[in-house]
DNA sequence: CTCCACTTTTCTGTATACATAATACATAGA
DNA sequence: TCTATGTATTATGTATACAGAAAAGTGGAG
């Protein structure tokens, strides 16, 4: 029994929230593994709390699409096929361009500032070698364009799809050499929006996701590849 | 207690499944108005089960954005703002878009055929006047055409939004001077995707969210001006 | 040794019980 | 009459109990 998560307990949410946020985590960060199966009286024990809380959290990672419901057996972990996270990326490809579009219209001069600022402090993180902080760094600059778009359903859905490939969140961080293009794509970005300069945002926001899901599938064909050998 | 929801008990799923779509048409249909609150007992009463499934299906529905949760106080209908139905068409714009253009990458012979025949029967249901029939003829339109993208994600997230709005289905389907721009506009997607050319293709769907746009918005502003005249 | 039937265990699905926060109500005081 | 405080009620949050379906284990026959 090692594994052992981390329960924000100073939170004083509703028990079912505090245990969906953890759950989340777990599976977010791989600490539960795709295709684990989650069995409730396990995970009840193991946060100290009745089966009740813990349904109802998995109900909501349900739909999600964090794990899937199989009849009469319980939840597992959703597993990720090259297809699935193809169909995550098309769309939030997508959205990305939507929200830079928007952003070029309702930016305000301050975030415009921020968005800049942004981008250097994204550029100092990658010459540190800490990928938390990289990715950190990253994610602070694309929340910065979302919430720019004053589109509350659209933030709730891009960080969903962003969601969706977490566990991959640090393949395309970790290449170093492309962190100047990374750098040069964020900079890109960045101009066009405050040029408001739609079109060319939204091409830039496109190939920002392409060079993303290249990366990304690389590294799921390698996987896919060791796991192959290891069952020789 | 004159509300009775119908209940599908002729499925054979979990009785939480069961209370998730009950509860959802309920809402979708305008059974349950945005405001009420949902009661755990008396819906356990009304359908003749447990709380247990009715709140798991409250988690599922508060994830899909139908209902919201206020703690200690617990569920009630999601009030639909105009800025909140703003910032879901702004997104199903671009989905709608990037839908028409995968299609025109990805469909069959077969299924443009059935796409051609799904306009005529559009435009034969316009010319009966039963709303439901013509609603009816809409979405198995559109269904024909995300599902030629291929990607189960987009479908998924393109159909909750479309529940949405649900609720308002009716508002641009019995306005009869806009029959006949339906009708052009459904065809002018056909042939876009029939002739695979994207650009005319996501415009035509634009066009198409735009004016539903309109007559949604223009529902809205009746419904509050009336509601307001009513607290006089 | 293998396969099949049967028993046992395990886990989900559902119902119910109990505790506590929130609200409504009523009563007393100013 | 209005306000404030205490009480009663109501509904949620959580835990537990019970029934039944799968899965796993067991034993016997071939």
């Amino acid at each position: 029994m090692g594994e052992q998560f981390q329960i924000d307990m100073n939170e004083f949410l509703p028990l079912r929230d505090v245990v969906f946020n953890t759950l989340r985590k777990a599976i977010l960060t791989g600490q539960l593994k795709p295709g684990e199966r989650l069995m409730e009286v396990h995970l009840a024990n193991q946060l100290g709390v009745s089966r009740t809380p813990i349904r109802e959290a998995i109900r909501k990672l349900e739909l999600e699409g964090l794990v899937i419901m199989i009849p009469r057996r319980g939840a597992e972990v959703a597993r990720i096929t090259e297809k699935s996270l193809k169909d995550v990326l098309e769309v939030r490809r997508a959205l990305d361009a939507l929200s830079v579009e928007l952003a070029c219209d309702r930016i305000t001069e301050e975030d415009t500032e921020r968005l800049l600022t942004a981008c250097h402090e994204f550029e100092q993180a990658t010459k540190g070698k800490d990928a938390a902080v990289i990715a950190k760094a990253d994610v602070a600059l694309h929340d910065i364009i979302v919430e720019a778009t004053g589109n509350q359903r659209l933030m709730q859905m891009v960080n969903n799809l962003s969601e969706q490939m977490y566990r991959y969140r640090f393949v395309y961080i970790k290449e170093e050499s492309r962190h100047d293009n990374l750098i040069a794509e964020h900079r890109e970005i960045y101009e066009s929006i405050a040029r408001r300069d739609k079109a060319r945002a939204a091409k830039a926001a496109k190939l920002h996701i392409d060079n993303q899901e290249k990366s990304i599938i690389r590294q799921i064909r390698l996987e896919n590849e060791s796991r192959l050998n290891k069952r020789l």
